[in-house]
RNA sequence: GGGCCUAUAGCUCAGUUGGUUUAGAGCAUUCCCCUGAUAAGGGAAAGGUCAGUGGUUCGAGUCCACUUAGGCCCA
């Protein structure tokens, strides 16, 4: 007879083989056709909110798996919280105006570019972004992220773009906004004549300048600094390699640690004998080039002590000031830099510090302005440099002059040398209202995941200048205000600003670009200071990071599903100054409340090697490319297994390790399936009190498992959500549970309360290891899912089901510190076999009779309440206990007191269950199988 | 150059407020078994100067300082 045919053998349609690629697209096709999110949103209606609010990307270009790996982990704690019951919508948006693009865009033309006008070019842009958002869409969905992709936030969107107007307004009628200057590099080329942003500067190698050595005259005495020095002919000498600079210049900076001196010597240009301050370590050489050979060094004092000595300007009739700076190097010039802050971001903010005056006497041609004095008119680069040379001269200020080749920013359309020029911008203030200290309070009020994120961002907010908000682009989103044409005065105000949205709100803010300045101001409006009402429109747009940064009010508060503040935020660690930070500060000057409840951040894709992942070091991956080779749920997997506050290295070759990880789950699942075949719950389920001991265990340990899967969502230490689920799978199922299970399953008659009491529990572990695993492996889960016949929720999708609560009542400590001890034993028994094994005296482990001995009492009374089991347990045919220690026996080695001996069994082995029993051969009617077969076959 | 962060086995992670004789898992590796989860399953073995140096302490993977390597943000 063929006794495999009796079995109860495992069965399932449920393929081994995952196929991914092929399956992915189609469960998001049903996912799709089923209208998945909106059924989730149905389902959820009226639940308490979580929201999660999406960091929007540029669209521009394919996607980097850092950025699907964001999402990833979004779509993680989304599904989590979802599953838990609350209503979590997730909004995800794209960052669709900016620089970026532009840049982009424009490099795309080419040439052609310098014809284009502005409505030209935001077409084109336009045409970009929109092309970019929809390829990322789709790769975000292959990604399996579950979202509104039908009405994603985009910024370019006319409600959106009104909403940013809103912010702007809130800030401007609260006082937070004002104008004023500040430095940006400036393209005076003729069809240029525009800010260049640092991505469309072009740093030229061999770059000719003027490099001249200036000596200011100290005005104030300084023999409190340097002992015995009288103030006749003191000096403070500069380097420079833009003399243009010099009629702006008001104020000197030294480092403040480094060691300064004053230096004694005649003057070989007007033979004088002169003494000049600078600092000690470039004497040397700063006196053979300016051809000095003999010279004496009167005293060392650290830069600090200079601060605030006056000197006078060596041709314009103005006083400055020596001041500090941490930037000032030794590498070059004197030690002692000339700051002008009109002409340099260092010097701009070293003047914001010291409330230095902003002076910038060049025009938008890179002419002097009649600002400049006698050098009004003259081009700054050629004839102003060489005017300003020879003034020097004259006044006996210059001590040398040269020819230096070095590294010069220069514009990206025209090649023209670029100059840095103090322009009116739109700034935020961090201090008005003390705006800056409102904001460290709700840093503080926030939860940052990792906790150094709050020390982080606090430091940044607390030291970060004013925002400047203006831009001088084409891509983005104009400023609402108004220049009257009579007196220059600007006109802005909550009335035109909110008549100004209107307009935007209807037409998109591209209604700017063309229609006239009339269109978009309130019948009768008049210039507040001289009554005219002639105007011109700001061309200004906003910074990008101004746009993005409004999304809590042109998104969360505008939708409905939405709410403010989110619960989190949660994006890459360069977001702390970024979004993080530029959400942060509309919010609380224009609402008095952070954006967020809580922020998280990850750290970055590295390559295999730790290093940064670049297109140009080729080892860039992106999302298409993962997906392509991997699947999605096979890069869920691998995203869920990092600890995402470290870097997270990617390369191939790790997310094929992980493939093996997906492939245990994968089959862990099939097997619970394929023997649930003949499973019906609502008939065969056998009550808790019935199980044997073992399935008390497993579903001790399942609830163990949920526990600790579900503190780690909460937590948002999600790597250990995948380590929990894939630990039990491979240590308490399959190497475990499972196979000890096999023979009851197999062997036991169909209907035996045995076999039912584990195929109970293998129906409690499926329903709930898929649901606990369903946010990572969605597409598998929902795989599951379907081939699940009977589930305990009526619900089409797993994504609509019930995250698993933990059943405290079958939580059994001493049930299971008693199993610890049995797999310990069990693990003590494997190595013994394996002994057995190594000589070819056993191969399947039912070969083996195993004795065990002890002579301690605790233990023996242990091991023979457990005596009917122990055979079951270690899958031996049978198991003896014995007092007294054999000769042969073993000591174990986890657990003390236990003495192991392996022995082939002497009993036939049973054709059928493959156990080897004394019974086998006692039945005339089936002499090939053991009396437990024979009762499972009647 | 500055701020913040990271470093435990080839890989991914555990390792409580410093305290248990040999620093734990799983994967990968090697060897073995099974052939009734089969392009599956089981077992065993090997694998670590806890990045380095110095310090605090009766005792340090854990606390402190410095160094190295790497990351993010600035300059």
């Amino acid at each position: 007879m063929e006794y495999k045919k009796t079995l109860n053998l495992p069965s399932t349609h449920f393929s081994m083989k995952a196929d991914l690629l092929k399956k992915e697209p189609e469960i998001q096709k049903r996912w799709e056709k089923e209208k998945l999110y909106e059924q989730v949103r149905r389902a959820r209606a009226g639940r308490e909110k979580y929201i999660l609010h999406d960091g929007p990307p540029y669209p521009t270009g394919e996607l980097h798996i850092g950025t699907g790996l964001n999402k990833i982990l979004k779509d993680f704690i989304v599904r989590f919280y979802t599953m838990q019951g609350y209503d979590a919508p997730y909004v995800p948006g794209w960052d669709c105006h900016g620089l970026p693009i532009e840049h982009r865009v424009m490099q795309e033309v080419g040439e052609e570019r310098k014809n284009l006008t502005k409505s030209e070019i935001r077409k084109k842009c336009k045409k970009y972004a929109e092309k970019f958002v929809k390829l990322q869409k789709t790769q975000f969905k292959a990604l399996g992220v579950l979202g509104d992709w039908e009405y994603p936030y985009l910024t370019f969107d006319p409600r959106y773009e009104a909403g940013i107007i809103e912010v702007f307004g809130k800030l401007v009628e609260r006082g937070y906004v004002y104008r004023s200057k500040k430095p940006v590099h400036w393209c005076p080329n003729e069809l240029g004549q525009t800010t260049l942003a640092e991505a469309e500067l072009d740093y030229r190698e061999d770059t000719k300048s003027p490099s001249i050595y200036v000596n200011f005259k100290l005005a104030d005495d300084i023999a409190n600094v340097f002992k015995g020095l009288d103030s006749r002919n003191l000096y403070i000498m500069i380097w420079t390699t833009t003399p243009w600079t010099l009629p702006a210049n008001v104020a000197i900076a030294v480092h403040p640690e480094h060691e300064y001196t004053a230096v004694r010597y005649r003057n070989p240009k007007t033979q004088k004998e002169e003494i000049s301050v600078l600092a000690d370590k470039r004497v040397e050489l700063v006196m053979s080039l300016v051809g000095v050979k003999e010279y004496e060094c009167l005293g060392k004092v650290p830069g600090r002590s200079l601060e605030g000595k006056k000197y006078k300007h060596p041709f314009v009739d103005r006083i400055g000031s020596v001041v500090l700076a941490d930037y000032v190097t030794l590498s070059d010039g004197t030690g002692c830099v000339h700051t002008a802050p009109g002409h340099g971001q260092d010097d701009y903010l070293t003047g914001i510090k010291y409330h230095l005056p902003l002076l910038s006497p060049v025009d938008e041609k890179g002419n002097f302005t009649n600002e400049a004095g006698e050098f009004a008119g003259l081009r700054i680069l050629e004839d102003g440099n060489n005017a300003i040379i020879k003034k020097l001269e004259m006044v006996g200020a210059l001590l040398d002059k040269r020819e230096i080749a070095h590294s010069y920013p220069h514009c990206w359309r025209c090649d023209d040398p670029v100059i840095f020029r103090a322009t009116e911008q739109w700034f935020v203030s961090l201090d008005y209202n003390s705006l800056r200290q409102r904001v460290l309070d709700e840093i503080k009020r926030t939860k940052w995941v990792p906790s150094w994120g709050e020390n982080r961002m606090a430091k940044m907010v607390s030291e970060r200048p004013d925002w400047c908000i203006s831009r001088q682009r084409s891509w983005g989103v104009p400023i609402p205000a108004f220049h009257c044409m009579h007196c220059r005065q600007v006109l802005i105000n909550p009335k035109t600003i909110d008549y100004v949205r209107d307009k935007f709100e209807k037409e998109g803010a591209d209604i700017w670009f063309y229609k006239d300045v009339s269109y978009f101001l309130p019948p009768d409006t008049k210039c507040s200071q001289c009554g005219g009402d002639q105007f011109r429109q700001e061309m200004d747009i906003f910074d990008v990071w101004f746009e993005s940064g409004s999304s809590h009010h042109a998104v969360l508060h505008k939708r409905s599903e939405l709410s403010f503040p989110a619960d989190l935020y949660l994006e890459g660690t360069d977001q702390h100054r970024g979004w993080f930070q530029l959400s942060l500060l509309p919010s609380v000057g224009a609402w008095d409340k952070a954006p967020f409840k809580s922020v998280l951040t990850h750290g970055f894709v590295v390559d295999e090697h730790g290093k940064k992942m670049s297109k140009s070091r080729g080892n860039f991956i992106s999302v298409e490319d993962a997906v392509k080779e991997f699947g999605a749920d096979v890069l869920r997997l691998w995203t869920s297994s990092l600890d995402y506050q470290n870097d997270m290295s990617v390369s191939r070759n790790l997310i094929i390790r992980c493939s093996d990880a997906y492939r245990r789950v994968r089959n862990t699942f099939r097997y619970l399936l394929s023997n649930l075949y003949d499973f019906d719950p609502n008939v065969n389920t056998i009550s808790y009190k019935e199980l044997l001991e073992i399935d008390r265990w497993a579903l001790h340990k399942t609830q163990e498992l949920i526990k600790d899967v579900t503190s780690s969502y909460e937590s948002l230490q999600l790597h250990r959500v995948f380590h929990n689920i894939y630990n039990f799978c491979t240590v308490e199922m399959s190497a475990f549970y499972l196979d000890i299970l096999k023979d009851r399953l197999y062997t036991f008659a169909k209907n035996s309360k045995e076999r039912r009491a584990a195929q109970t529990v293998m129906q409690y572990i499926l329903l709930n290891l898929v649901k606990l695993s369903a946010p990572v492996i969605v597409h598998t889960a929902e795989e599951v899912w379907s081939a699940i016949m009977y589930k305990d929720e009526d619900v089409s999708s797993i994504h609509l089901s019930i995250f698993p609560k933990c059943t405290s009542d079958w939580i059994d400590d001493s049930l299971d510190e008693r199993w610890e001890k049995l797999i310990n034993m069990r693990t003590d028994v494997a190595r013994e076999l394996e002994k057995m094994r190594a000589v070819k005296l056993v191969g399947n482990s039912l070969e083996a009779s195993v004795c065990l001995y002890t002579e301690n009492e605790e233990l023996w009374q242990f091991l023979k309440s457990y005596e009917k089991d122990l055979s079951m347990i270690l899958i031996v045919s049978e198991v003896k206990l014995e007092r007294n220690i054999s000769s042969k026996a073993v000591k174990g080695e986890l657990i003390e007191n236990l003495w192991i001996e392996c022995n082939v069994s002497q009993h036939k082995k049973c054709e059928r269950c493959w156990n080897f029993r004394e019974s086998v051969g006692l039945n005339k009617e089936h002499p090939a199988i053991c009396a437990r077969c024979f009762t499972a076959l009647q």
